[in-house]
DNA sequence: TGCTGTGAAGTGCTTCACAGCG
DNA sequence: CGCTGTGAAGCACTTCACAGCA
């Protein structure tokens, strides 16, 4: 259905967007909407309508002139396309509150997002079991990383610890990180580091208050 | 020590980077750094250093030619300049495994963002204590948030009944939200929506994996 | 006819380069 | 002399407008 992939150089802010676009087409999917124009998808989800059909266009012909887009296919398409419609496993670093809630969130397993090892640098915690997972000791986490196909790490620590957390990922040999720690990392050009901070959100907020202004 | 704002249009990219600029500067704050030049903070928040030039000129002239800024006062004009200088109080609506990892959180209350009232549409859970506070019926929101001088939501239900949970805050006056639920939610052009997806991030991740390419 | 796919135009953010001041 | 503050240049993303196809 899709021809190949047009080879240029793809904002990040497509990608961000084809995001939502796979969250918005879900919904319309369970609501038994099969086909979708750019307009109506657009405007759920915010955009301009030849942002939609130009950010797709990146990645191949999914649409039917005069109709629009097939529901289905497209999220397809798209899941494909970023690489999303297979299993990634990741390793958590960082057993605290914060930690503790993200594997009791149970829908990243949903997505194919699947935790499967955790770690701490408190002795204490080692051996722990948390949401059936054994916590171990950061020191092993280059030996479960290979053994267990780890690709992606994501740092629940304390600020002060998430760029030793992401040196030992990097040590073995993870170039993918997902950061909730309130604290940037120094790494090499070639990781990819995605920042989670609600504070960042909620200033954004404050700031835009009508009363601040 | 500020001088006036400028008063321009603000990218939002510069308020998200002065919630960085802030993070980092409490981090050369806690190291006793007392003054720092644009560059290497740049450097540290991953920008260049004409951007931090640029972003804090908006507000005013906060640096000292041919030496740099005083670490802990760009931090109290940067956050004044922001609104997050003073007290925020939130209700928070879901209260769900989500919900509860938020109320245990206390960064938020560390940093002036209390949560002051939880709300969920489970008869089953009104009535329950969580950290400290009561679980109300979400009819009662408009009357707390009158009560209680509340200016932000937090969405924390499933995606399914977030759009309702707007609802019920825009019908209470709330005209900033904070939305957890993987859903776009509808809302008119004077409301603020932040949204927090987990999901995006991972598909950043994915996309940008070496294999995937 | 209606909607996609896409070059061209428009817009806004980022970077450069340097004047100006401590 | 060094670093800030800032106009001007550069670049990237967004929007427009329409050709092209079902």
């Amino acid at each position: 259905m899709a021809n190949q992939p047009k080879s240029k150089h793809i904002p990040c802010a497509t990608i961000q967007r084809l995001a939502t676009y796979v969250q918005v087409l879900e919904n319309f999917s369970r609501d038994n909407v099969e086909v979708i124009s750019s307009n109506p998808l657009a405007e759920a989800c915010g955009v301009n309508g030849s942002q939609v059909r130009k950010d797709l266009a990146y990645f191949g012909e999914f649409g039917i002139r005069g109709v629009g887009y097939h529901v289905k296919s497209l999220i397809a398409a798209i899941t494909s396309s970023l690489g999303v419609d297979r299993e990634w496993r990741m390793a958590l670093i960082g057993v605290g509150n914060l930690g503790k809630a993200i594997l009791n969130h149970g829908e990243f397993r949903a997505r194919g997002f699947n935790i499967v090892a955790i770690f701490d640098c408190d002795p204490f915690k080692i051996g722990e079991i948390v949401h059936g997972l054994e916590v171990h000791c950061t020191r092993d986490l280059k030996d479960m990383v290979s053994d267990l196909n780890i690709e992606i790490g994501i740092i629940t620590t304390p600020p002060e610890r998430a760029q030793r957390a992401a040196q030992h990922l990097m040590d073995a040999g993870i170039t993918s990180i997902l950061n909730f720690a309130p604290a940037r990392i120094k790494v090499p050009e070639r990781i990819n580091v995605e920042y989670v901070d609600f504070f960042h959100h909620l200033y954004a907020l404050a700031f835009n208050h009508p009363m601040t202004r």
